[in-house]
DNA sequence: GCTATATTCAAACAGTCGTTTCAATCGAGC
DNA sequence: GCTCGATTGAAACGACTGTTTGAATATAGC
């Protein structure tokens, strides 16, 4: 067998998730698609909702694992990156999921889009717990990189960012997802230093390329 | 009678839509909220998805109009307006929305939030067509008020600036809207302002002159 | 008064939903 | 071979969904 039943149903409920929402999605869609019996779900997951959590437990680690890593190869490279590559940290690889081969990524990106717009409270305080300690590093590299910056209107900032980033990503259809993404990391840099006091132009190397 | 049975309705489902969703909310829920009969919602708006598009409809409209008002009137006041008074125009109606002594525009803005995200074909083509002539109307301002902005670019930035704005009056309880508002618009000249001249992405493009 | 029209009401319709039940099947360990 | 636990299968459960029906009621014009 290629695929247990467990995968083959995550892989359905994704799919379906993303195409249709995950309450309008039943059981029996899914497991039709998965060619498994209705009964499989209960039995390997327990309940519709554990399901939905496992889905996304599935992907987020590995977007979120994928953007501190690019973090801290910028880190590593260079001691204060410049503020495009550490925003570049953080949209590139949101944007890189949308362009595989096969488009579970990009199924996944419309499906993290719901679950922001979904007052599911369990559902969503799961989702901010897997964010916080990214935001919170993401907050300080930027901070790092735009010296002169208040907290309080960093993280209103970063705010900004998410929310374009995640409108723009279930909006458009991401045939050239890489420019869009550089659009985006040049929009907030700029958007970012418009807002700092402008005694600071100290070391800034200005790199418009974004590293790959 | 203090309020139609029409009326009662249309506000008890944007509660229920802003705190459920769309399609978890069932009609009944809707109708006892109103303390109205379950057949008067298709009596009266002809089914689900009907009432749906008019809740959009009720609140859009004034939102819209109050935008293009606001444009107008500093087109009227100076020929070419600065950037920041053309994005204030966008943004601040919207945030205005929310400061209600009711929480009624907080409310509309999570069902937008939603409405984004969400799937639905129908809803989705409706919510464009209610906002095209408003876009178009205010990517010509901003050019205007851009010289040298390539149309394409634009459009992108423009949604760039609809979802952060959007995300962040869903996300946000918004007790000092005035100053994000004013945050955001400040972000936004920036970002729109640091990408213009990037036509030639091989030359050392001298740093941003942020103007005010 | 009466008559139309507009609106409300309780009830039922035909489906779909998530979940449960229990028998049938499979796959090692012996 | 056999047994036993893990998995799958078909069917039914009770509850809920949006919609429709047809009678009861209110409201207007005359």
């Amino acid at each position: 067998m290629a695929q247990s039943t467990c995968d083959r149903i995550l892989d359905a409920a994704e799919r379906l998730f993303a195409e249709e929402g995950f309450h309008v999605t039943s059981l029996r869609q899914i497991t039709q698609a998965a060619e498994a019996n209705l009964a499989a779900v209960n039995y390997h997951f327990g309940s519709k909702q554990a399901l939905i959590l496992a889905v996304f437990r599935r992907r987020l680690d590995a977007l979120n694992q994928a953007r501190l890593e690019r973090l801290e190869t910028a880190l590593d490279a260079e001691q204060s990156p410049a503020l495009e590559v550490v925003l570049d940290a953080f949209v590139y690889p949101a944007m890189a999921f949308t362009q595989g081969s096969d488009d579970e990524g990009h199924r996944f990106m419309r499906i993290l889009m719901r679950a922001f717009a979904d007052q599911d409270d369990q559902l969503h305080r799961a989702l901010s717990a897997e964010y916080a300690h990214v935001m919170r590093r993401f907050a300080d590299a930027i901070a790092a990189a735009l010296p002169g910056a208040r907290p309080a209107q960093l993280r209103r900032q970063l705010d900004f960012i998410v929310g374009a980033l995640t409108y723009t990503m279930a909006e458009s259809h991401l045939k050239d997802a890489r420019s869009i993404a550089s659009d985006l990391v040049q929009f907030a840099a700029a958007g970012l230093r418009g807002t700092v006091d402008s005694r600071s132009h100290s070391g800034a190397t200005r790199t418009l390329e974004i590293a790959k």
